[in-house]
DNA sequence: GGCTAGTTTAAACGATCGTTTCAAACAAAC
DNA sequence: GTTTGTTTGAAACGATCGTTTAAACTAGCC
């Protein structure tokens, strides 16, 4: 990985974040970066080969993070099943502490780039949220099946897409929401939200699963 | 409003969901209305106004239900705080209701338009978002403040913005995560997707507020 | 030094974008 | 039938998009 290459995944984290992958512009990326308006094409191929790479390079790792801790919970109990609310922080936790680091250096922008051109309907993103998540999605549809074993099997693929869906919002949205409550939400302290957000997340699947599958009783 | 202007508004929902704001073209919502390029222009004055008319179009009648239907809650009880599961229906289900409609006339699409555009980082849809949403925003807050009033005012605010971001990404992102399900979860019984998705938010706020604002035990 | 492989540069490519122009076609009112 | 105001039509505007080209540069190696 080149000093350039470098420069142009740091500048494309932010361009990204700002204007989408459809409103990104290469010609804003290389300014940014300070490199020649062709490197992009030279050292990635393409706009899409760029965001294709800067997805793996960002996500990959925090995957491998979810996968491990959920095997080394797993490990630790010997095939009992981990709890619900632990499965739930494995998997969200990794994401947002990134979002909430510390004032005195600016959260990582990737996070909120990726949240956001997922959000865009390219075919693209769909390959790649299916290269990048397909195991992740697997692994913790079973942990959580695992956990709640009195729940049927469709039902808790409904849950596990709540969810997903929740988080996949929260990042996307939070900032633009926080904006009508008139006071900054996200200047609490970082655990807090975090914490709020898994019990929000633990608390709806949990919910639903004591309610009952809904399609017998009515 | 003429003919002409009603199958722009059309033709610009289908675009805009399918392609997002930056994606779509002008070209393409007049070729698909069967009109002029320029009559965008001319009629609506300029895309972004263009969409802004479709925003008010379809979502200040949903809103004025959401309002009147809480309103009306608020009037039967005489001033006793409506359920919270009450509260969030209202506030849910006349979006969901529309996406989740029969098979034999397709869902209208402004829903998926807007949701998706909304994720676009424009200065834009902080604006509209703000013009459209800023009174329902308000008035269930303060319908959810009522119907919790264990929970501290804070507490409330991050409880709705967790419940209003997971509303928008299950818009936004139901239909790509459902992929990794391997299976369709959209084809189960449309009272029952929302039923499960109404439990799941209600659970989760009352889930945070008996586990109590996190701020001072920690 | 000369050669090679890898990298950067400036310029241009074709395509598409949102918007504007202005004359022709139209409608309704007198 | 003429006039007046509104709506369309084809064409063009300037700008920007992602990408490509070919020449210039920069090591490292014989």
């Amino acid at each position: 990985m080149t000093e350039t290459q470098i420069k142009i995944l740091e500048a494309a984290e932010v361009e990204f974040a700002d204007n989408g992958f459809n409103g990104a512009s290469i010609r804003n990326i290389t300014q940014r970066a300070g490199v020649n308006i062709a490197s992009i094409n030279y050292h990635f191929g393409s706009k899409e080969s760029l965001f294709r790479e800067m997805f793996h390079f960002r996500f990959d790792p925090i995957n491998e993070i979810r996968l491990s801790r959920l095997r080394e919970e797993q490990e630790l109990r010997n095939g009992a099943p981990v709890p619900l609310e632990l499965v739930i922080r494995i998997l969200v936790a990794p994401v947002f502490e990134l979002l909430l680091s510390e004032a005195d250096h600016p959260p990582p922008r990737f996070v909120l780039a990726i949240a956001r051109c997922l959000s865009e309907p390219l075919e693209l993103f769909t390959r790649l949220g299916g290269e990048v998540f397909q195991e992740v999605y697997e692994t913790f549809f079973a942990a959580i099946r695992d956990a709640l074993p009195q729940a049927d099997v469709p039902q808790v693929r409904l849950q596990l897409n709540f969810a997903i869906s929740s988080m996949v919002g929260m990042l996307t949205h939070f900032s633009r929401i926080e904006q009508f409550a008139g006071e900054p939400l996200f200047r609490r302290q970082k655990d807090e939200i975090l914490q709020q957000f898994i019990t929000f997340i633990t608390s709806g699947i949990s919910g639903c699963v004591a309610a009952g599958p809904q399609h017998e009783e009515r």
